[in-house]
DNA sequence: GTCTATACCTGGATAGAC
DNA sequence: GTCTATCCAGGTATAGAC
């Protein structure tokens, strides 16, 4: 019998989602731990019994979502070999992702977690954007993306969408993500690859 | 004579400076009044007679550093005529800025101003941003930039050397953000440039 | 593991003398 | 306009019963 346990397990995913929720609305300043428990109805002292503080509260979010496009790009690379074609999927993803779970994405993207979590590294320093600038990497060694650094490089393909991302969560685009992949990664791509001898 | 208002000018500044430092290093929530007095010598009292509240400090930096962009950007439009010109040249002055006042940059870039200022814009809709969009806008009339959404085309010219600002404010990049110039802007413009028939 | 009650303190803001 | 002293709300975290 483990219902005592999952029961605990689900308090544990109410506190994140909920907190996810205020995060991403009020803030993580804003919010107050009595938010939280007024809105989950767990007491503040489960709260306390399961995180420790507020901090690792924002922590575990971040070390979750982090974790799932971690492994959302893993993937992308084992079925994809190009580095045109896995930047074109991670894109997608990203942009799919953002419509289904918006707060998930603008509490990685749009956070500035240094502030609450101060060891914590800058976002294009995590796991995901480390090995998309991974893929980047190859990308240009292959050929395929032309000679040129490599931060450059990558922020040239995954700027242009990042940014339509904030726009989204903003709420200044009318259209769904996905509606502008295909413009906007002709864009991208267009800008890094190898250019034609003709041109 | 005007020495008294002078030194009251004088100290106005010297709390903008300084909120403008530990708001950037720091964060807003992390900074109290009290902390700005320690480190100002300006006392709570003069403070508050100078701005009435905390999120006034915010508002009023945030206004002047938009400002002084606002102008560089007119400056620049009247200064070039073709969309080509006038982005590489807004670009050329983000870097340069970046450098020379990276809190500036950082605070109007990085810091989430919704979280303390909720009647706030969000920054890819204040004043310079929307002048940027607007360059952008006749670009396409004109036929410099291909057919294509206005959104879409803003951030692939943008999003990238916008990127690598963010990149550098985190001390990713090694090198200042001028030697990246044009490599970073070769990639913006030859993705949203019209394509040459051959291609 | 979960709860209530509470301790403790930080920090925004004001009062009122100068 | 500037200052010091002070107020007090709200928030993190803990104690301790169940």
């Amino acid at each position: 019998m483990t219902t005592l346990q999952e029961k605990s397990q689900l308090k544990h995913q109410r506190i994140l989602d909920m907190a996810l929720k205020l995060f991403t609305r009020r803030g993580f300043f804003k919010t107050s731990v009595h938010d939280i428990q007024r809105e989950t109805q767990v007491s503040i002292g489960s709260i306390y019994h399961h995180f420790g503080n507020k901090e690792a509260i924002a922590k575990a979010l971040l070390d979750s979502i982090e974790e799932q496009l971690f492994l959302a790009v893993t993937e992308i690379m084992s079925n994809h070999q190009s580095a045109q074609e896995r930047c074109k999927a991670i894109i997608s993803y990203l942009f799919e992702i953002s419509e289904a779970d918006p707060d998930a994405m603008h509490y990685m993207l749009y956070a500035r977690h240094r502030e609450f979590l101060p060891d914590e590294k800058p976002v294009c320093s995590s796991r995901p954007f480390s090995l998309m600038k991974e893929i980047v990497a190859t990308g240009i060694e292959a050929g395929e993306i032309r000679e040129m650094d490599l931060n450059v490089a990558a922020v040239s393909i995954f700027g242009g969408p990042i940014r339509l991302i904030f726009l989204r969560l903003d709420g200044v685009l009318e259209q769904k993500l996905p509606h502008y992949l295909d413009a906007c990664w002709q864009s991208s791509w267009r800008g890094v690859t190898a250019q034609p001898p003709s041109w």
